[in-house]
RNA sequence: GUGGCCGUAGCUCAUCGGGUAGAGCACCGGAUUGUGGCUCCGGAGGUGGAGGGUUCGAGACCCUUCGGCCACCCCA
């Protein structure tokens, strides 16, 4: 009980689970690559203040989920709790802001959070950024991406989208009076945690869950009124975009995003098969940040989606990748000398079979043991080698499946046989 | 940070105050001295999360603590 345990959510991803990983970050890969988007590798840690210029001080994230410490040189660094301000520094420094730049990226991010469903300390996301358009139809090819990416992970049918427009900063600064002016005149019929929002972050009380503060919404200012005209035009223009693409969503004038940053277009893919925590992807427009944290100022659009919520989705949908029997051939020795043939026999097959999987027999035990072993590892040939086949010159092949094939069963040939043996077996 | 539920074998779970804590699966060995799967037989594996309390007696009741799950907050 005194062993050490892993930092509570932060979780091991097991051999049995890594398939599906693989399988989501395959397709992701390829899709991104087909839009002509290039890989990104960015930094875990980067320092604290980036995340607090970009993602805004006041958010639950900077105030009290960041993992935070000094390094050895007293600065302050920060395990990144997202990837967007990551990528967008790295834009600015490497000079990667010419137009269009098309970028992704994939990897752990870490919040302090009590974990739950769905979300963990740390949890890996994938992320798309798309710097230097500022018009609407990279809106919807960032969109058009995530849509094609449902249909190729299979997960369609299990998602939605939500979609808004949540303007300029000054036509938020405008709707937020409104809001709180409305909001003020009703405090009493809001739940505890929206009255606290009315002076912290008056735009969050939009998506409580609280069913009372919803009613109370439904006669409240829409922020969709309040857009300036070309904000307006652009998300006009995004819809005939999505529609003209065969693109469904649902316009929610009451989604608005966590992060400070994002102006105009946001949205989130959601579903209602992972518990609480149902957003798979979200996303929007950051016109503002490049410029914010010090570069020429540039027009960007991103999203990150949840890979362990993908994964769950994935599996809530019922998608699983076949996973592989760990060997293809399995390779049973007795005796010190006949390993020794066993050994450079494998090696040679190796050689001859690229990619086939060879699994050597080690530790000793029984024929029988052994034998067990090669079931066990789904193998479907054994070869074995002992004090008769040392003697003769042979190796035994013998079919672990299939056996009610007749022209499968045990056989014993020349050493010098067998790669053209199994050759002409594993074709079938 | 707040709340609810839960910690018994590697895994899934019994036992619900009384003798040495059980089962299935998995694992190891044997039946078959060189042959897997099916069957049968056997074996190993637990300080009952930890600490304290009540009691003649606690895995079970009480308290504390640690851990897990789910939800709130917040978010991918």
């Amino acid at each position: 009980m005194s062993s050490i345990r892993a930092i509570r959510g932060m979780n091991d991803i097991l051999p049995d689970e890594t398939p599906i990983w693989q399988f989501v970050e395959g397709v992701v890969h390829q899709l991104f690559s087909s839009y002509g988007y290039g890989q990104i590798r960015l930094p875990i840690v980067e320092q604290t203040e980036l995340f607090q210029r970009s993602i805004g001080e006041v958010t639950d994230i900077v105030e009290k989920e960041m993992y935070t410490f000094r390094d050895r040189n007293d600065d302050s660094l920060t395990l990144r709790p997202e990837g967007t301000a990551g990528c967008v520094r790295a834009a600015i420094q490497n000079s990667l802001l010419v137009t269009p730049q098309r970028l992704w990226y994939c990897g752990p991010m870490f919040r302090y959070e009590r974990p739950q469903k769905g979300r963990q300390r740390q949890f890996h996301q994938i992320g798309v950024e798309a710097f230097g358009i500022a018009t609407p139809d990279m809106d919807a090819e960032v969109i058009l991406l995530t849509a094609r990416l449902w249909k190729l992970l299979g997960v369609a049918d299990s998602v939605t989208l939500q979609l808004n427009s949540i303007g300029s900063l000054e036509a938020r600064a405008v709707y937020r009076e409104a809001l709180v002016a409305y909001l003020e005149q009703h405090r009493d019929a809001l739940d505890e945690d929206s009255q606290r929002r009315l002076t912290s972050n008056p735009l969050r009380i939009l998506d409580s869950k609280d069913a009372g503060t919803q009613a109370l919404l439904d006669g409240a200012p829409v922020l969709l009124d309040y857009l300036d005209e070309a904000a307006a035009a652009d998300f006009t223009r995004l819809r005939e975009l999505l529609d003209a693409a065969g693109v469904a969503y649902e316009i929610n004038p009451r989604l608005v995003r966590g992060l400070d940053y994002y102006n105009n277009t946001v949205f989130e893919w959601v579903t209602d098969q992972l518990g609480a925590q149902g957003t798979v992807c979200a996303g929007g427009r950051y016109d503002g940040l490049v410029g914010q944290m010090g570069g020429k100022p540039t027009p960007g659009v991103g999203f990150a989606m949840g890979v362990e919520r993908l994964v769950l989705l994935l599996e809530a949908a019922g998608v699983r990748p076949e996973i592989p029997a760990e060997a293809d051939l399995y390779l049973v020795s007795f005796g010190e000398p006949a390993q020794c043939a066993s050994l450079a026999a494998g090696e040679n097959l190796r050689d001859a079979f690229p990619g086939l999987r060879i699994v050597q027999h080690n530790g000793g035990g029984s024929f029988k043991s052994q034998m067990k072993k090669a079931d066990r590892s789904g193998a479907r040939f054994a070869l074995i080698w002992g004090e008769d086949e040392l003697a003769a010159g042979t190796v035994t092949l013998k079919a672990l499946r299939d056996t009610d094939k007749e022209s499968l069963g045990q056989q014993s040939l020349p050493q010098a046989e067998l790669e053209q043996t199994l050759r002409a077996l594993l074709a079938q």
